[in-house]
DNA sequence: ATTACTGTACCGTCTGGACGGTAATGTCAA
DNA sequence: TTGACATTACCGTCCAGACGGTACAGTAAT
């Protein structure tokens, strides 16, 4: 079983090199601005070498490539495994709500690794814009009201924006009064269209 | 020369090569990624040296912080300058939401100049989030009810955060019923306080 | 022996920015 | 008026260092 095709299965022998140099990367860029991201600094804060890592990712385009797609997916899979309480509508929309709020809260978020990938190569924004437009349509489909996906999804993507660049503008107070807010807003146009 | 670009910036005598710099570096920035800006490439835009680069902004850091405090500067004087209609509440709320709109319908926005100072430089966020926790204090003090604010705030951060990455999620029309939907929360709120 | 890696040494390129010019525009005294 | 010097605005070259990536020798397990 070559390297490749473990890694799409996602039976890593040694799991600890290909999480790690991840892991590292978010952390680098974070500490030394994403635009700042070194091949060197990543490999060492992962614990491997210079070839080590070239082994893992051929090329420094191929790591951040990877750290895009990590993000994705693991978001996709967090959303597929939310338990669906209702099976009514807004489920999606509950759903959405409260995934990206667990990602936003996450400690160490891997966002800054996206960023590093997104500012150094701006075509890998185009999966990412994917990713975003589909999930709009989820929302869009499950909404009562097209208004109350807008609103929803337009609100998540700034408080995202917002833990993407360290900003907190907003305290914890304020960001749980907006979310409560939003699920006002889902479960008042869920109950109308009920 | 050019009136109106000398105009938009208030003081300087020979405000080309100053200018045209600024606007150079966000053309790079924009074209080649964020974090792939380069003195070189900007001078070139510019139609300037090196060296005469370096005359007007003695670093890089430099730069980036003038496109950082030119973007800044520019947001709060259209807010200040647009006009209050009814001299009511949710006055501020409003202008912000307009102001926000014709501010991401801008064809050349410098927004990734801004983006490229950010990731090189990710303590020059510091100056941004102090204008945006100020920005949200002014709503906040304006709105009849603080989740209004909130939200209103939130949406508009997702609004521009999709404009920096230069990710067109939302159709035209997705977005002037977004809008639409803010305004009319604006209008309800401000209807229910009077 | 092969596979699946690690570690090091090195190379070419790019980049920020230091530096030494230079031409035009004041400024001012004689 | 003029010559002497100062300042402003800019030019073009050079360089040390950092970076991405390659080459290759080594190793431990299968």
């Amino acid at each position: 079983m070559d390297l490749v095709t473990r890694q799409r299965l996602d039976v890593p022998a040694r799991p600890t090199a290909r999480a790690k140099i991840l892991a590292a990367a978010a952390d680098i860029a974070r500490d030394v601005g994403p635009a700042n991201l070194s091949l060197d600094a990543v490999a060492a804060r992962a614990g491997v070498s210079k070839g080590g890592l070239l082994y893992h990712f051929p090329s420094k385009a191929e790591l951040l490539k990877a750290i895009v797609e990590d993000h994705l997916r693991h978001f996709e899979e967090e959303l597929a495994g939310y338990p669906c309480l209702t099976g009514g509508p807004a489920d999606i929309l509950r759903a959405y709500l409260e995934i990206s709020m667990v990602d936003c809260a996450r400690k160490t978020p891997p966002a800054s690794g996206v960023l590093a990938a997104i500012v150094q190569h701006p075509e890998m924004m185009v999966p990412i814009t994917v990713f975003k437009r589909q999930m709009l349509d989820r929302l869009k489909a499950d909404a009562g009201e097209e208004s109350t996906a807008l609103i929803l999804f337009l609100a998540m993507e700034g408080l995202r924006s917002m833990k993407l660049f360290d900003a907190e503008v907003l305290s914890a107070e304020e960001t749980e009064k907006a979310v409560e807010a939003l699920r006002r807003l889902i479960g008042c146009k869920a109950a109308e269209a009920a």
